[in-house]
DNA sequence: CGGCATTATCTTGACGTCAAGACAAACGTA
DNA sequence: TACGTTTGTCTTGACGTCAAGATAATGCCG
């Protein structure tokens, strides 16, 4: 079958593993990940759209309905910025500050359960090779 | 960031070189997944859509849906088993036949292109943690 | 200053997927 | 034989995503 298709079912497998540990929390993987960015930049972790989206791998449509729900949600808050209109910035709320708290503690237990399958050095291994390939990719 | 973070960037990666590749035959994911599977199996290429959602990882809506398109394209047939009225059998036509040979050769083609940043050990340390991983995941 | 290309975001419509359940046929057991 | 369970497939409704285009503000250059 090959490398690749089974990247392909390893991928789709830790995908629904920590989807269960996101639904613990009242997320999806989506809107983690939007919150768990925010969580990484500087105080007042806040960033625009147009930021989030270079991070994670999607188009600027679905960074819209991200923000829109987790909006909706109270978990972050969406305004424009004063010095460029066009901007819109996203900013964690403190309950928004708190659930991710708490969901990236829970997530990084799955994912340590999900890799003990694997001594450190086929982790490292693993690894590097994934990283070349993220290389290659994403500068052709 | 992680192996596992890397690991679904690098999915994404290949997801949409293959996609490209499967466009030029008139194909999405989806669809060649059913036509590869569908050819690999022994003559007279024929499977029921059981059979092929257990060995992709998706639920019978999706498989229902993914029949239908390939059949409306006139890639596939599905007539009723003779002897089990619950079964479908879906089998290529010729048409499907002679499409999935020449999109299976260009994918063929990709896949090793995409892997030529990793030398041959590289791929195959790859590939053992990959199989360990999914092993790990399909026997919980 | 005026016009035009650029930048940043949002809107729309379509697609593929899933979860839950509906339905029908086949099987097993009393 | 009759009936409840299991099996195999399809239907429905919702969701997340993308591509393409709309909208609006900004910056640059003549």
């Amino acid at each position: 079958m090959g490398p690749i298709g089974r990247l392909s079912r390893v991928f789709h497998h830790l995908t629904r593993r920590m989807g269960e540990t996101f639904a613990r929390h009242g997320l999806n993987a989506a809107g983690f990940d939007v919150l768990a960015t925010l969580r990484r930049s500087p105080p007042p972790h806040a960033l625009s759209p147009g930021e989030l989206m270079s991070s994670m791998m999607i188009t600027s449509g679905t960074m819209t309905n991200r923000v829109d729900q987790l909006a909706k949600a109270g978990l972050v808050t969406r305004r424009s910025d004063a010095r460029d209109a066009r901007r819109a910035v996203v900013e964690l709320t403190d309950e928004g500050h708190k659930l991710i708290d708490a969901a990236l503690a829970d997530h990084v237990e799955t994912q340590k359960s999900l890799l003990t399958v694997l001594s450190s050095d086929e982790i490292a291994q693993l690894d590097a090779a994934l990283f070349k390939l993220m290389k290659a990719a994403e500068d052709s």
